[in-house]
DNA sequence: CTAGGACCTCACGTGACGGGAGGTGCAAGC
DNA sequence: GCTTGCACCTCCCGTCACGTGAGGTCCTAG
């Protein structure tokens, strides 16, 4: 009754499985699915009971499971108490996994939106923030930053985006100008300059030094290019900030 | 100003962003960052203009595109829009894979959840039946049974999936015996082997062939074994079928 | 003069195969 | 007997972004 059933060859099962050729080529060649005879010219001869094996193995890899762990489970003297080991370990990796991708994809769309919204401002300044905010944030307060973020909404942060380049700038040309920092028209800049920065860290103080901590570094580390502000004027909104509100840190 | 600023060496450079002194070498190895000078003794020396490319490569990388997609983009005409397209065709990598790890989750659960409660049924026919769905329905009839499931919920199909070895083993012993297909009992059985299936098919025509595709192929393929219906008992059941409701295909 | 550290190049390993080169086995048609 | 053609064989390089050595050089401090 089961003395000669029937035999498969790579081709038959390749094509019954929806597999490849070189596929099962693999499987053997790892020791996966072997079949368990073969031709007197070498031809592989695949048993009913290798093709079952090659089904579970097929089902076990659409799940995500490495040959290796799926090779483990099938060897095990307890399959079913394997399985569920290596199922729960693959479930939460697939939950690590999909999170990772929602927060690529949360931070690919928040750039490609401020890339729209921000004409004037270079792409490369961009990225370079970016990272650089990477480097210089607990995750914590990265979280705490992207809640502000929704708190504000769109059309708020959009503002401030809008708003930053014109502060800079006249700030900039007063510090060229070498404008005394108690002249009227600086303590208001400065004020707004404040607002600005409050508006985006809340007003924590952790990040408020965080930023300071990364706007003296990078000045240091890369000069006034790529997006940095200046030591000078980092020096000069400094000092204005203290004559504005007594001896606070900068934005 | 400009003459002579800061040089960097592998090491610094690497301490600084955090990236290891092998990557930097890789780096420089595909022409993605290369140092601008060396030493005459063949050191790398990183200026702050191959600095600043890094952290923009650093910056990209953290978005998850492929080195060669950052090359393009830092070489295009434009990087502002070739910027905008790559990361645009990466917004939906990105969105596939997630969806990918969404629904192999969904799947490794599923299966955790069914070997939890169907204790006494193989795992080994439970991977192969898993697959044998596969490959037998359409993507849109497994949409389908994927809202049956939900429409019906879990309880209602534990329940179904506790009553179908009772059912088979019923019809099974029935067909052993050869008990005419139109006796009460067997009538009995088989009305409840049709409530079941029109459970689980919803009572769609076209899912009801796909079942009955793959039984009888599968039944010719590998036989009895590994959970499969035997070609006898398949036979007694569209006839036992046809005794009760005239000439439907069987389940 | 030597010890140690930073640097160099070369080259193999990762996972799950894809794809090609170059050769053999086997049946059908001439 | 010969060719054509297909299925099959083994061996081996390529993928992607590096990790991890191995073995040698450069440079500074003690």
């Amino acid at each position: 009754m089961s003395g000669n059933e029937r035999r498969w060859s790579v081709g038959e099962l390749a094509r019954a499985t929806g597999l490849t050729v070189r596929t099962l080529h693999h499987y053997d060649e790892i020791g996966l699915v072997e079949p368990t005879e073969r031709t007197a010219s070498g031809h592989r001869r695949y048993t009913d009971a290798d093709v079952r094996r090659l089904y579970r193995v097929r089902a076990l890899r659409s799940l995500g499971l490495g040959l290796d762990a799926i090779a483990e489970s099938l060897a095990a003297p307890d399959t079913r108490d394997a399985l569920r080991q290596v199922l729960a370990s693959q479930l939460d990796h697939l939950d690590r996994e999909a999170r990772r991708m929602r927060d690529l994809r949360a931070q690919v769309r928040s750039l490609l939106e401020r890339m729209t919204s921000t004409e004037g401002i270079e792409v490369m300044s961009l990225l370079e923030t970016m990272q650089m905010i990477e480097d210089y944030y607990t995750p914590e307060q990265l979280d705490y930053l992207a809640k502000r973020r929704e708190e504000l909404g769109e059309d708020a942060i959009k503002e401030v985006e809008r708003a930053w380049p014109e502060v800079i700038a006249a700030m900039t040309a007063h510090q060229q100008a070498d404008t005394p920092v108690d002249d009227p028209q600086v303590q208001a800049v400065t004020r707004r300059w404040i607002e600005l920065g409050d508006a985006f860290t809340g007003g924590d103080p952790g990040i408020r030094d965080a930023v300071t901590k990364m706007l003296t570094d990078q000045g240091g580390k890369l000069g006034q290019q790529g997006g940095c502000m200046s030591p000078e004027l980092f020096e000069y909104v400094s000092r204005a900030i203290a004559a504005v509100s007594g001896g606070r840190s900068p934005q």
